[in-house]
DNA sequence: TAAAAATACTCCATAGGTATTTTAT
DNA sequence: ATAAAATACCTATGGAGTATTTTTA
C-alpha cells in the first residue's frame, strides 16, 4: 500500500473518471486503473462502481475515501515536520533557520 | 513512500537495531537498511543516528516518528473500515456478521 | 458508434535476498 | 575480535507506457 495509491483513489473519487484522474495525477489511464484495482484487492473491498459513468463510490467506498483523506492529511503533516515548516506542534523562533530553498 | 517503510521505521526506533527490526518485520537487515535510507531521502531528513549502538533517533527523528505513528494508526482504522470490523465510527448490531476467521 | 475503462504486452525501477565489506564495540 | 550496519550483486516483483480490446452511453 502506497501513498500514491491513496492519491489516485482521491483523484478518481473527485473526478469520476479514470482518464481525468490519470491526467491530474500525471500518469496514464491504465496505470491508474491497475493501481486502484490493487488497492481494492489489498483492502479486500470494491471501492468504485464502474458500471455507470461517471464512476461512483460504492457504499463501503465512501467511508474508505474519508479515512484515506484523513491518512493523507497526516502524511502532509509528516512532510511539514520533515521540512521544518512550523507545523501544529513544532514552533521555531529563529529567523536564521528559514530555508532559502 | 509506502506503509511498509513506515513500519520499518517504527520497528527500528523501538528495537534500536537493524537486525532486530528486520526480524520483527520478517525481512532482511539489508532490505531494512536500504528502505530506511530511502525514506530518509524522500523526507529529506536524517532520522537515525547510526554512529553508536543502539541506533538512536535524531532530534528531528523524534517528531517524525511520532507523526508516522499517527499515520499508521489511521491506516489501521482504514483497514478496520475495509474489514467491516466495528471501528470507532461504524457499529454493527448483527451478531451473524461476526467473522469466523 | 463514440467515449471511456480494462486488458495485454513491454520496459524499467525498485523491493528483497545472499554474500561480503566496513564500521563500531 | 566480534557483532552489527553498509555495500555489492543478483533476482523478482511491481509501477508505468503503448497498443488494443471490451464495455458503456
Amino acid at each position: 500500500m502506497s501513498i500514491k495509491q491513496y492519491e489516485y483513489l482521491v483523484a478518481l473519487a473527485e473526478t469520476g473518471s479514470f482518464l481525468k484522474a490519470a491526467k491530474r495525477c500525471c500518469t496514464g489511464q491504465p496505470t491508474l486503473s491497475i493501481q486502484i484495482k490493487k488497492l481494492e484487492q489489498t483492502l479486500g473491498v470494491i471501492i468504485f462502481d464502474r458500471s455507470r459513468q461517471p464512476v461512483k463510490l460504492t457504499e463501503i467506498g465512501q467511508p474508505v475515501l474519508e479515512q484515506i483523506r484523513v491518512v493523507l492529511e497526516h502524511v502532509n503533516v509528516l512532510k511539514s515536520i520533515a521540512n521544518r515548516r512550523t507545523p501544529p506542534y513544532e514552533r521555531n523562533n529563529s529567523l536564521e533557520e528559514k530555508s532559502i530553498i
